[in-house]
DNA sequence: CCCTGTTAATATGACAGATGAACTAACCAT
DNA sequence: ATGGTTAGTTCATCTGTCATATTAACAGGG
């Protein structure tokens, strides 16, 4: 990375900046570098980064003594001295939570976003049971990986957290349709129950971040992340952070009202776009269609694309529906790219090209680039350690 | 400003910063300081900033001899040594050029803002000619400042630029359907007619830039500004910056299709936002509803003020749909506040409630403040200050 | 008129951190 | 062995902030 254009701070600040700054941004870049490329040499940092090979070092060394990363194998060149290669720690870990109205998944995973092992956690009935059956899940988890060093639990929940400066959250959901129990105290009580931080977000912006950690984006460009499951929740990453907006609202998409005539939705108004575009509209376009009740989501997709004629038509007005939300993010921000996660990504070939036209339908100033997530079964799980790390590793 | 709110840079950042960083960072915080309490003394601005005095002094010491500001008289206090004044240096200046389509113009303005002289800018018929036309009136009006020094000229236009990673522009229009000349060359004439660095950017951006360089707004907060006339641009500002999304698209809400029925627009699609809430959408509802000719939109304005039954509720009705689309905006981003620019703005007192029941009258998580831009008259005028120190100060 | 207290502003040395050049280490091919 | 090449470290220098000391400038009181 030549560093030909000079970073730009003209942003109107409130807060003096210490000589310690520097080092704070280089380092991140210097980590950030070794999380992306590893194994890598000090050598290859300073060339990628356009830092000095002896500032490279010390924040190696830095890293190293931290634990952050480890030193590997030597490399072997045609000429010259081996390189030693440096690759994260391995054996640091994070606890990743997805919480999902119709099913939760707890796993353990490296810093690099490696899945190591997952479970299904099966919620009781009684929503007053359901933070302590995840404290057991936890608890059990970290037991059965007591060889591994945890650095927090990462959550990616659907729902709107307050949030203050410090992207850490305030542990109070407040906007949460979707979810019957109080997902509210469930920060401070896995933190009472671990001792561990616990970092709670919003699924969409938790996958935004995913993205921009271990996806193919590199955090230089807009992209926006539509996750669509019971509702539908966006994350917005503009200008190299996540745009939260007051109180962690931002990224509402799903509850911008396209038809004032339209349906009653879970937040109390009508013709939401997630009304007509989540996986629940899916299921009632087939049981219009078909006029008898439809079955479980993933049950439908997979009449989609057996091809059956009602499982395909309510699987295409679904996707028009989403088209025609994209266009009106598209439209908004104009992001380099619009990222989709949900169940149905894995039928991407079927839907991506109904949706993508009908995006494309009006007129675009600038077509953004449409795809699923990168590895959409494990985004939601994946994001959490992106939520680990963006919180504490500096 | 105590430094309690440790500054994070978490962002995935891909320049490597030298330890000039901290400098550029804090003179920036102590000129904007210098700018928003003018006249102010070095030990207010330590206190203010959380700075040390003798870095504050040393930062001064810059800021004069680049002559950015200037010594003032002395204060007066019940004990002590007298504290020197520091202010803006009100010799330098900024040519503001607000490119409207149906009124464009011309203004000297000094560095905190204020409007030191302006002149309308008639445009000729010929598309050809325009620009001639308005390099003739920026010289002329040199010409008549030469007792000042210009810094540059910024330009605020109805329409989207090609945008670099630098904030500069290309110079080169892509999306500016409401403007019949060639604008994409104002920028390179301009600065070949002059010697004086040009920054052009869409109105809204502008004056959501001023909002936060001039208003009340502090540049903590996320902000959408939204621009009213012809048609309805918008401006983001997210984490401390415009988020111009890929190609500096990002803002067209206006272009948003509410109505898949609607009405044509000027953008090729049907239905947008604008169709239903700009200024012609109010002037067509007048014709419908008085079945006759709409006036000149300050014209109906003034009709509606005056308490004319048609003029009324056709303003009504464009704040109707005014409101639905802040509802987008509120929905979308959770700014906290929004804030409106246009010809509506002085008859706030009418519009301003219209416009924020309709906005609330759908559930909304977190409702921003609503308002007129700060001096609306002026703001878009005072954007082009904005733009220029935005771009060239530091 | 000269202390004393108080506040403003500057000077100075210590510390953090990036830089670039010099240096050492390690390897290969001849 | 030797020279060439690449990796990584050491060190002096520079920029910049910080804390403290010092000087400057004022008011009020004896």
């Amino acid at each position: 990375m030549p560093k030909s254009p000079a970073p730009r701070f003209s942003f109107i600040n409130k807060v003096s900046a210490s000589n310690k700054i520097p080092r704070q941004i280089n380092r991140n870049l210097i980590f950030n570098q070794i999380r992306t490329r590893q194994p890598i040499s000090r050598a290859d940092l300073a060339r990628v980064s356009g830092l000095q090979r002896s500032t490279v070092s010390l924040i190696v060394e830095d890293l190293l003594r931290e634990r952050w990363i480890v030193e590997g194998s030597m490399g072997r060149l045609p000429r010259g001295r081996r390189p030693t290669f440096l690759n994260l720690n391995g054996q640091r870990s994070v606890l990743a939570l997805d919480i999902h109205p119709s099913q939760t998944t707890l796993a353990v995973m490296d810093l690099s976003g490696k899945l190591l092992s997952h479970n299904l956690i099966v919620l009781p009935e009684d929503p007053q049971k359901v933070i302590a059956a995840i404290v057991d899940a936890i608890g059990k988890m970290i037991a059965a990986n007591s060889d591994r060093s945890f650095d927090g639990i990462g959550m990616s929940v659907p729902g709107r957290f307050g949030l203050q400066l410090k992207e850490s959250n305030l542990g109070k959901s407040i906007f949460a349709p979707n979810i019957s129990w109080p997902i509210g105290q469930i920060k401070s009580r896995v933190e009472e129950a671990t001792g561990l931080p616990v970092v709670v977000d919003n699924v969409a912006n938790a996958c935004a971040l995913s993205e921009v950690w271990f996806g193919e984006s590199d955090g230089m460009h807009d992209l926006v992340m539509v996750s669509v499951s019971e509702g539908i929740g966006t994350g917005i990453f503009a200008n190299g952070r996540i745009v939260r907006g007051e109180g962690g609202f931002a990224g509402e998409f799903g509850h911008v009202q396209l038809d004032p005539n339209g349906l009653p939705c879970s937040c109390g108004s009508r013709g939401c776009w997630e009304t007509v575009a989540s996986n629940r509209a899916g299921m009632r376009y087939y049981a219009e269609i078909a006029n008898k009740p439809s079955p479980a989501f993933e049950v439908l997709l997979g009449l989609a694309a057996a091809g059956d004629p009602a499982g395909k038509e309510s699987i295409e007005k679904m996707c028009i529906a989403l088209g025609r939300g994209l266009h009106m993010i598209a439209t908004a921000l104009a992001p380099t790219e619009i990222v989709v996660v949900g169940d149905i990504t894995p039928l991407w070939h079927l839907v991506g090209p109904l949706i993508e036209a009908e995006m494309r339908r009006r007129p675009l100033v600038k077509v953004p680039r449409l795809r699923p997530a990168h590895e959409g079964n494990k985004a939601r799980l994946r994001s959490a350690v992106a939520l680990v790390m963006n919180e504490n590793l500096l």
